[in-house]
DNA sequence: CGGACAATGGAACGAATATTCTATTTCTCC
DNA sequence: GGAGAAATAGAATATTCGTTCCATTGTCCG
């Protein structure tokens, strides 16, 4: 080993999934081409070490093996073996027996209503893992800054989506923002409340209901701020709405879970009284 | 190897985690000891295998590692590492990359809408496991028999249960379910409606809303059974409710999701509907 | 241009772990 | 109760994989 220096896997190692993301932060950029390989492809794929040996990873990187070992030293671990512990500690603990309940109650029968709950609860997991894979954050920041700007937020969503919009309104009521739920209680309801300054929120999806794409064109007639919420084929939509935020639901049979959206939608309500108090 | 047998792993090895599972639930019963004790450690800890190596289950079964290795031909596989190699295959599929991601959208800090969305999403999918861990089949059931044998059912959830509510009753009326909303917009809205015959499934969290509680007493009052959707400390409702489901929903910061209720509430929805079919 | 040092790749080594083999025990059926 | 077969445990073996070492290449500075 070298001299006086510091060597490299003494004492340091990070003892967390976390500290292990802010060492990477912390080297990149000051290391050699491939110890750098090395950091990029691990960065990106998290995940796979706790399950892949040290050729896999190298594969991977474009690396040998080698690279792969003097990497692990870099983040301060005596090997690939301890590094791998860090991971594999973490997955385990993420999935104590989870999964073995959930396997359970589907091995009740189909048509069972604990294994209907088991159907749900993955596909409403899975909505989630989805949402948070393709978040497209520039729209994401792009709808907070023009919501938190608006005078008065209204909220459209009808059939599927009513509950959504529901839910925002009970949110934007307990966070103090000013919000107009547009339920269609009354027919066609409060569209001459749509005034300056104004923007408006239109949750809606496939196939999208008369009443919200009359208030979005509407709106877009009155020059407001339309923020779209909806599901990836917005074709309709993207030409309508300044921002388009899309949520992919993961379907059990024919039924849609809402828990992606609500997700969405919750964050998306918060941020806006975040950013509207600073 | 034996003379005219069937050997052991020839070729009809599980293909998925259900195909293994069926496959150890026929081979229940008729094996020798050992084997049967590895049987029943490796049926409640499905989720270790992908982690673990033969001495470690072996020593959670209480068997010499050799045992296992029988029990895994016995299970169609040639050895334990491809036993081990369909676990670790479905494992890495069911987390994508989803985790890294999550990390980076929280990285982003504290009060960004990107963290936020992560933040929420992390809590519903813990809100998610915990219902699916948790959940009291034997109320479940109790439910959809109740439900299902309504002439009409009454739905009671205001402000934040309010979205459940209103969600169930779109379901419902997809599904050709008589269902009432109570939703409140006139006062005190259909108390009349509460016939003999119906049922009452109240949503409602603490701090449970008088508008809810109201309904249940008058339910009771008139004889109707009552399902109650709700959190953990039901004291309250307990007294009142012929059936209640609880949900633990986790929170983060000051917001709490509405994820796993209504996964709950639509694989409820979905079986009262199949069981009033039938 | 050349010396020194860091970086690299591949091969050799060693530890961990799956797998097989066989002597012994246990069970079963006549 | 005994003969045969099945099951078992522990040791021996084979394999996979992490780790180390060293010769070679590349890079920076005098």
């Amino acid at each position: 080993m070298p001299k006086g220096e510091v060597l490299p896997g003494s004492r340091d190692a990070p003892q967390s999934v976390e500290d292990f993301r802010d060492r990477l932060h912390t080297l990149n950029g000051q290391l050699p081409r491939r110890l750098q390989q090395c950091a990029d492809h691990v960065a990106t794929h998290l995940d796979r070490i706790a399950l892949s040996t040290v050729a896999q990873v190298a594969q991977g990187a474009g690396v040998p093996p080698s690279a792969v070992m003097r990497f692990c030293q870099i983040m301060g671990f005596t090997g690939y073996a301890e590094m791998q512990r860090l991971f594999r500690e973490a997955l385990s603990r993420a999935a104590p027996d989870y999964a073995t309940r959930l396997a359970n109650l589907k091995a009740g029968g189909a048509g069972q209503p604990a294994t209907l709950v088991a159907e749900f609860v993955e596909a409403g997991r899975q909505s989630m893992e989805a949402l948070a894979r393709d978040l497209n954050e520039t729209a994401l920041n792009q709808a907070v800054t023009t919501l938190s700007q608006a005078r008065t937020i209204h909220l459209a969503g009808f059939r599927r989506s009513f509950p959504v919009a529901s839910y925002l309104a009970y949110v934007f009521d307990k966070l103090g923002v000013p919000a107009v739920l547009h339920d269609g209680v009354a027919g066609l309801g409060h569209r001459s409340t749509l005034q300056p300054g104004d923007a408006l929120l239109a949750i809606t999806f496939a196939p999208y209901s008369e009443e919200t794409l009359a208030l979005v064109t509407q709106a877009r007639d009155r020059g407001l701020p339309v923020v779209a919420l909806t599901d990836p084929p917005a074709s309709q939509l993207s030409g309508l709405a300044d921002t388009v935020l899309t949520v992919t639901e993961i379907d059990f049979g024919a039924f849609r879970s809402l828990s992606a959206v609500i997700a969405l939608a919750l964050a998306l309500a918060v941020a806006v009284a975040a950013r509207r108090e600073t």
